[in-house]
RNA sequence: GCCUCGGUAGCAUAGCGGCAAUGCAGCUGACUUGUAAUCAGCAGAUCGUGGGUUCGAAUCCCACCCGAGGCUCCA
């Protein structure tokens, strides 16, 4: 996104700021009775929360644009002043929010004036209204006040400015692209996944999508097994009591789904971590044996509230690449290290080198003492800092039993989604009782790491269609060659090539159709898939090929064998943009 | 869960009180093709579900389901 600041941010912050004032003004205008809530700069654009009788229309926007166009062209000076508190009540005594927020501030109040608008506001600002060259309100939504579900729902209308048209243009067309990569469309077109009215939050994976799956999931059990994870599989449905003594009956009880079976309650894992604990107390454990890695590709079932469900992004069943670790506090830091080098590993064979990395610390619901929290913090930062990575710090954000370091993929449009999250946990190795004997011959509390590196399959996988714009590199490709005959006269020859590429593991097909070349072409290109052979009288009679890719670069007679052997290459190392120029 | 918008053939859309339409995909036939759409024909829809208003409802009203974009929450 902040390729679309040219220069100094700080400007931008100030004109879209200025932009939601000259909103609030031409909605104040227009709709005298809106009561106005906030109306700060968005991370791009801004917007501004009004308290109106009527939801804003989309007609509404386009009145609402023509007054902010006129209010701009009247070329106002934006001016600060400095207001005593009552003389702040005495100017905005009809605007409930506003007398909130005066009430709640603590020293002195300003205020800024553009025209007859004047808002409650620390600034800063534009000169001028006129500096707003070029603006657009793009969408209304419902938004609760303060961002309290608790408190009244305002309607929202955000915008974008910019000091120039061409920007503006070059932003839209942006968002338009954005739009056109939704993996949800891209995913009903390449036939990946589907959704249906009768499984909601439930995404369907159709055959293409499972070839997607297979392949990410065998590259991601490659790596793990050189790393020294167990593999194991545990029980979707589990005893009720389990959850309460893991606390997850306590915390977490909201998002389970329970079921009875004989009369015993039961509950759907939305976690695997307790089966996992399971099996490390199968047996004593002995310092030498730490670290254990136990590995699951974990079913879990949770129950989001209907209006976040989204795509593949937001569902109410997911599959985590899930690890638990368990080891003594000594190895804490370097295995924090190994798991954060393995998640680097993983991600750039995706084609993913941008990242932002957040620690959440402890949060108000939570289990476990300050002394412990703190450690586990320490563990975290400690490993940050040793491979010399910088971070962002959310207070409050971590799990109920311990603080977590989350990574956000930055996608090729730069936007960011949290995929990987390591979790230090002190406190269910506790409340299980777990331990390891040590070389003293005494029992000891081990540590439990719990840590997931693509999340949730589901939700990367449609990371990956919207980063790739379904374009997957060759390896994960449904298709990875179409095979085209000319004419049907080179069926035969089509067949033949075909069946030679499927006896080297290669995912071919051919199209036997009776369209044109041209035709065949377009419906491969639209499939994404990366190669095509194309084979006519003249590659027959040479015995060759001739390839397109889906970059549109061709070669003509290739022999076959050469042919395959680059193919292969590229698949085996993964080689993520070879075929999406 | 809350707010706004939407749901019409496999897909994408039009129609918004009076015979359900167009493009792509599908099927059939002709064409046998050299790098992003050959031509012709055919078939395909109880217009999300249920109820109401009306002589008449895809269209207006109510309820519910599902989806999209937000808020809150989150892998």
């Amino acid at each position: 996104m902040s390729s679309f600041i040219k220069g100094d941010a700080e400007y931008y912050k100030k004109l879209w700021h200025s932009a939601s004032h000259v909103l609030a003004d031409a909605v104040k205008e227009l709709f005298p009775e809106a009561k106005l809530g906030i109306g700060p700069a968005a991370k791009i654009g801004f917007y501004y929360d009004f308290d109106v009788k009527r939801p804003f229309t989309e007609d509404d926007l386009r009145k609402i644009e023509v007054k902010m166009k006129e209010i701009i062209s009247r070329n106002l000076k934006f001016e600060k002043e400095e207001v005593k508190k009552s003389e702040a009540k005495r100017l905005f005594k009809d605007e409930p929010y506003k007398l909130e927020l005066i009430e709640e501030i603590e020293g002195q109040l300003t205020i800024y004036k553009h025209g007859k608008f004047v808002d409650l506001c620390k600034g800063p600002h534009i000169e001028s209204t006129s500096e707003i060259k070029a603006f657009k309100l793009l969408r209304v939504a419902g938004a609760y006040w303060r961002g309290s579900e608790k408190n009244q729902m305002l309607q929202r209308i955000y915008g974008i400015a910019f000091p120039s048209i061409d920007e503006l243009n070059a932003y839209l067309k942006h968002v338009e692209e954005v739009g056109e990569r939704n993996h949800i469309t891209i995913g009903k077109e390449l036939e990946i996944f589907s959704q249906h009215e009768e499984a909601p939050g439930f995404p369907f994976f159709l055959p293409k999508g499972t070839i997607i799956w297979d392949e990410i999931i065998s590259f991601w059990k490659d790596l793990h097994r050189k790393e020294n994870y167990n593999f194991v599989m545990t029980p979707i449905i589990l005893s009720k009591s389990l959850w309460v003594m893991s606390g997850h009956w306590d915390h977490y009880r909201k998002n389970m789904y329970f079921t009875e079976i004989d009369d015993r309650s039961f509950a759907v894992k939305p976690m695997n971590c307790p089966g996992h604990i399971l099996i490390y107390k199968e047996k004593r454990r002995s310092y030498k044996e730490l670290p254990i890695k136990f590995a699951e590709l974990g079913i879990v079932h949770r129950h989001e509230r209907s209006g976040v469900l989204h795509g593949l992004f937001r569902v109410r069943k997911f599959t985590q690449d899930d690890a638990h670790i368990f080891c003594t506090e000594e190895q804490l830091k370097e295995e924090i290290k190994k798991i954060i080098l393995l998640t680097k590993k993983i991600y750039s064979a995706f084609g993913f080198s941008d990242y932002e990395i957040e620690l959440s610390t402890r949060p108000e619901n939570s289990m476990g003492s300050e002394e412990q929290w703190a450690q586990a913090t320490n563990s975290l930062k400690d490993a940050l800092r040793d491979l010399g990575l910088s971070y962002k710090i959310r207070e409050g954000e971590g799990a109920f039993y311990g603080p977590k370091i989350d990574f956000h993929i930055k996608d090729s449009l730069e936007r960011e989604w949290q995929c990987a999250t390591i979790q230090v946990d002190f406190s269910m190795p506790e409340k299980f009782g777990l331990f390891y004997i040590g070389a003293d011959d005494k029992k000891h509390r081990p540590v439990m790491i719990h840590r997931a590196i693509l999340g949730s399959i589901e939700r990367f996988m449609g990371v990956l269609i919207e980063h790739y714009a379904g374009a997957l590199p060759t390896w994960l490709s449904p298709v990875q060659v179409r095979v085209i005959p000319i004419s049907d006269k080179n069926n035969n020859y089509a067949k033949k090539i075909v069946d030679l590429l499927k006896g080297q593991g290669i995912r071919a097909n051919a199209d036997y159709g009776k369209e044109t070349l041209s035709k065949k072409i377009l419906s491969a290109q639209l499939e994404k898939i990366p190669y095509m052979l194309i084979l006519g009288d003249l590659e027959e009679k040479n015995s060759t090929v001739t390839l397109r890719s889906r970059s549109g670069a061709i070669k003509k007679n290739l022999l076959f064998d050469d042919f395959t052997n680059s193919l292969k290459n590229e698949i085996r190392e993964r080689c993520p943009d070879l075929s999406i120029k």
